[in-house]
RNA sequence: UGCCGGGUCGUCUAAUGGUAGGACUACGCCCUUUGGAGGCGUCUGCAGAGGUUCGAAUCCUCUCCCGGCAGCCA
């Protein structure tokens, strides 16, 4: 081939994504694995999945799928007292939503716990692993510190008889948890702590979610991750920046053993801001109650962003435009709500809802008469088609779009003016009627037959136009206001203060009362909608029932005005 | 004062020795029967100092700043 045709060929070429799809091309071009790319999502079943995860396994699975590769699901379970069948469930649910496609491949590092074993075998013999009987304490004293060397273990220099057969009977239960550690041999005083003679196996007396009471030892993530990612044949194995300082073990263990290699490749997980990202932290949240599970519309994790409405569409172009990298980075959840405006904006069928209603009587509307208005599904979209609203003389509007003493660039009902009521007629604001308290509760109004929506026969402009519903067809239902989990933009920075002190005290507001047009009765659990005006909401799968519809607001529209009033 | 990794608009991310660009946000304007959407525009950035070079965000040196690591967690 010539010159000219290689450059032909590379305008061709797209340019790489991040600098993992860099190091993955150029791979390919050397021949490096074959021509073949496998990369893997590797979770620990102890809690739920959030967006961090949802980065992780888009880019993961984005990998195998854009170099014709495959990608796997694979349990990290070693550790049995934190790990449940639960979480186990609710990430293979996640994961398939979010459209990672693993086929067959679903593992589970249990299953390798044998092989694990035998290896662990293998390095005894070759004198690189022994028994220590040093306690925790003990083990962490000789460790030495970040500026200071370890010394070596008294037990150190055992037998490689004395090892296996303490290693058997570790396995076969003769030990009390904590008594013994299987301790990887390499160097007390490496200057990276990971080396300092890492413990491979721990004693845990616990019943283990798919294995029982099979083991009463346990793999650590060292020993085990190199192990799992090379029985599966992975190319790339894709992890956060905090195991960079592991990398040198994860190559020990492998070139040790001998075995199959793949190369560890590290990325900056996905932080956001106003909310907190860590497990621990949000198993706190769940388990004292300040939301209603790992699935609270407020929560960062995937079945709670579905659960609010947000689409695998908008997650997966949230962390495409988030980007990978290595510098430490804070998202703006301004990103987030973009990705699902921008979804949802094409495909939610609008409707209109009064979240708190204000009573209307168009006095020159005929008592008994109902019309049946004409409504555009999705002015995005015109194959969504149209349909049908009952209008009539009493109706409700937006407490809101009415002010008696309105600001300058008000464009709603005031009194005396005149506003669109939207895909009906133009009303005019002639009477006020207040309660006793002065409080505005009821507006009496004219309508002008001549500005029918549609006709095209209005010679009439009106600034502004405003949602309605019919006081006699609309139907009441629960809508679920949600706002920023936290009242701060970075919870966790805060040192002084517990992350619990900075919750938004007003992050969930329930309206038990809003006004829903008729065509929204028989609405399914899960299904989006714009609320015209408003935002975009979802009916709410958990707290729905026959009798009673409940939205969650999935993120607002943009609002110029609601902004400039503030 | 150990080791490792990072510093590009407010945020996220490109440019890999040759015009610092895009997205989000914010703010204008236009348009609009959703103050939505859309269109157009504006603002703001290479941590600092030297050096190499015709030319440096990019290569070199020093400084500063930030993050990770001392679980029998992952």
């Amino acid at each position: 081939m010539d010159e000219k045709n290689i450059s032909a060929e590379n305008s061709f070429e797209k340019k790489p994504k991040n600098f993992i799809y860099e190091i993955i091309e150029e791979d390919i071009k050397t021949n490096k694995w074959n021509g073949r790319v496998h990369t893997r999502f590797p979770p620990e079943p102890n809690g739920y999945l959030h967006i961090g995860h949802a980065a992780s396994i888009c880019l993961n699975y984005g990998i195998a799928r854009d170099f014709n590769g495959k990608f796997n699901l694979r349990f990290d379970d070693t550790n049995p007292e934190k790990e449940e069948v639960e979480y186990v469930e609710s990430i293979i649910e996640d994961v398939k939503w979010l459209g990672g496609d693993f086929e067959d491949r679903i593992f589970y590092a249990s299953d390798y716990f044998e092989q694990m074993y035998n290896w662990a075998v293998e390095l005894i013999k070759k004198g690189k692993a022994y028994v220590d009987d040093l306690n925790p304490d003990e083990i962490r004293k000789y460790r030495g510190t970040l500026t200071e060397p370890g010394k070596e273990s008294p037990y150190r220099n055992r037998s490689v008889e004395e090892n296996l057969d303490l290693f058997e009977r570790m396995r076969k239960g003769e030990f009390k948890n904590g008594q013994k550690v299987l301790r990887a041999k390499i160097d007390m005083a490496s200057p990276n702590i990971n080396m300092r003679d890492p413990i491979m196996y721990r004693i845990v007396h616990a019943e283990h979610h798919r294995q029982g009471n099979k083991w009463c030892i346990y793999p650590t993530y060292d020993w085990a991750h190199g192990i799992e990612d090379s029985i599966e044949k992975i190319t790339h194995s894709i992890c956060t920046l905090e195991f960079e300082n592991h990398r040198p073990l994860y190559d020990w263990f492998l070139n040790e053993l001998g075995v199959y290699h793949p190369q560890q490749i590290e990325f900056a997980r996905i932080n956001l801001n106003y909310t907190v990202m860590s497990k621990r932290k949000l198993l706190k949240l769940v388990q004292e109650k300040f939301v209603d599970g790992w699935d609270d519309p407020r929560m960062p994790t995937v079945s709670a962003l579905r659960r609010r409405g947000y689409t695998p569409e908008a997650i997966r172009n949230f962390t495409d435009n988030s980007g990978i990298a290595k510098r430490d980075k804070v998202s703006d959840i301004s990103l987030l709500e973009f990705s699902i405006r921008e979804d949802l904006n094409k495909s939610a069928q609008r409707a209109m809802a009064v979240l708190k209603p204000l009573k209307v009587v168009i006095t020159n509307y005929p008592e008994n008469k109902t019309e049946e208005l004409e409504a555009v599904n999705n002015p995005e979209d015109s194959s969504m088609g149209t349909r049908k609203i009952p209008f009539s003389r009493e109706v409700f509007i937006e407490q809101t779009d009415f002010m008696e003493n309105p600001p300058k660039g008000f464009h709603r009902l005031i009194p005396g003016g005149e506003v669109r009521l939207r895909y009906a007629y133009i009303i005019k604001c002639e009477e006020v009627i207040k309660n006793k308290d002065g409080e505005v509760i009821e507006l009496h109004c004219t309508f002008d037959p001549e500005t029918k929506s549609g006709t095209g026969t209005s010679q009439k402009k009106v600034k502004g136009t405003i949602h309605w519903v019919s006081a006699n067809h609309s139907i009441s239902a629960e809508v679920r206001l949600y706002d920023r989990l936290f009242s701060v933009e970075e919870p966790d920075a805060d040192k002084e203060k517990d992350f619990l002190e900075l919750l938004n005290p007003n992050s969930l507001e329930i309206i038990s009362n809003a006004l829903i047009e008729p065509s929204l009765k028989d609405s399914k659990p899960g299904t989006r909608f714009q609320f015209e005006r408003h935002g975009y909401f979802c009916v709410d799968t958990k707290f729905t029932t026959k009798e009673k519809l409940v939205f969650n607001r999935t993120v607002t529209l943009k609002d110029s005005w609601g902004n400039k009033t503030k």
